[in-house]
DNA sequence: CCAATAGTGTCTGTGAGACAGTATTAC
DNA sequence: GTAATACTGTCTCACAGACACTATTGG
């Protein structure tokens, strides 16, 4: 470990993040109606070599003077305009000749990101192409630089993992949210998510105690929304408690 | 992302091994008795600057024609003299100043290794001062070369949420083992883990379609063991599934 | 018989899963 | 009334949790 500057080193160390974001479908229902939502991400054109054309993820490289996490969170920032965004460290991508231009170790980071800060982005940024696309889009009709494509597929089994064993839900949700809009976020996320019961179990003795909890007003009865629905539906919001899951119990 | 070269680039990228091993236990016993294990972590002394005489994780510098899994398992592989480990990414150590040699960039790996291994490795090298140690002995009573302390930190929550989320108990365990070892196996990694009825849930109807199913002999019968027990116990393997957990079921 | 492990019996409460039925309210 | 969502009723069976009890067998 002390042979350091005798050997070859690499010729940088990107950091590049698959953002996601969820899209509001439009829905011509005559009564009001719950949310359907598409999972997108974010990718950018390549405008020089290599892949001079190709959709890419977001990226750049680290500096001497900050860890891959600030990185990251620095061109989040860039790309967003906006910082304090769920940014998660996924993996490293180092197989040999993954980038023509030389040995170029990249760190993917996933950051959960709300629908207007790429709207804004994607309208603003005139010197970029920036797209959203969903998953199916970004995964079989685009061809992806570098190995990105490896790098969305390790994201999106991240998320869905993610999204059923933690409470990132929260991220795409607001404070105070029904139990119909989280089982549309679950949904989006994890298509084959699908709980009959849904309300019966969340609410159920053992996780009231849980995860959830109902959202109360100052006089201490239940707040209630009609945002989605006619007949107004219990908010809830997410505590603290992240519940420790096993195969064994 | 086309300025490669123009910039000061990483000094050296290494691979860091947390390899952990269970060893046995003395146990005074009248009869027949449960293996009780220590989850120990192995440790090399470093000879020479920086943190001469400190203790440290294994590992090794990347090499240009080579991931960094390949380098984690060349050095696994060098250090034990033994391939085929459980081997798998923990994460990448980044902070600015983590090293004082550079601007070095470690990505650390955890692997589990048989007691023996790394029994014969430790008689064997007299060129290197090698130690197992417990995990309190490892964060509490030594101070670790740079920020190991850290990585192992991180190793010991990772290992102990894949012995409850995943089925690297196997890794612990001979093909076929009974319930009171695999129990002895979950606990010393997870000494919190306590379930009284622990037979009872894992052999349990939906279980039983599960991770485990017992072992039969070329006749049909269940196959039994009386290594660790007078009353003989019936031999289980782990079967390929893999549930998937979530905190919304 | 004893020690040590490997189970089973039993009881209560609660959840899982399926699916029908009722509640609410804007339009 | 209708549409859309939000629940509640009801039923069966299995599991969770606690703890006592029986089973096996070498020494």
């Amino acid at each position: 470990m002390n042979e350091v500057k005798k050997y070859r080193t690499p010729d940088g160390i990107p950091a590049d993040i698959v953002m996601f974001t969820l899209t509001r479908q439009e829905r011509k229902a005559v009564t009001k109606s719950l949310p359907r939502f598409d999972l997108k991400v974010m990718l950018i054109r390549r405008r020089s070599w290599p892949f001079a054309g190709a959709w890419a993820l977001p990226g750049g490289f680290s500096q001497e003077n900050e860890s891959l996490y600030e990185t990251a969170r620095r061109e989040l920032k860039e790309e967003t305009g906006v910082d304090g965004h769920h940014l998660e460290y996924l993996g490293v991508y180092s197989k040999p000749g993954r980038d023509p231009r030389g040995w170029i170790i990249s760190h993917a980071f996933f950051a959960l990101v709300e629908e207007w800060v790429l709207e804004k982005r994607q309208s603003a940024d005139d010197a970029q192409e920036v797209g959203l696309f969903t998953m199916q889009e970004a995964l079989e009709e685009l061809d992806l630089a570098f190995d990105h494509r490896e790098i969305l597929e390790d994201a999106y089994r991240r998320i869905q993992a993610q999204m059923l064993q933690t409470t990132i839900a929260k991220q795409f949700l607001p404070p105070q949210f029904t139990l119909g809009e989280l089982y549309q976020v679950i949904q989006t996320v994890v298509p084959d998510f699908a709980e009959l019961n849904f309300i019966r179990k969340i609410t159920s003795t053992r996780s009231r105690q849980g995860i959830l909890e109902e959202v109360l007003d100052e006089t201490g009865k239940p707040m209630l929304s009609n945002q989605y629905s006619q007949r107004p539906a219990q908010l809830y919001r997410f505590t603290d408690f992240t519940p420790q899951l096993s195969i064994y119990t």
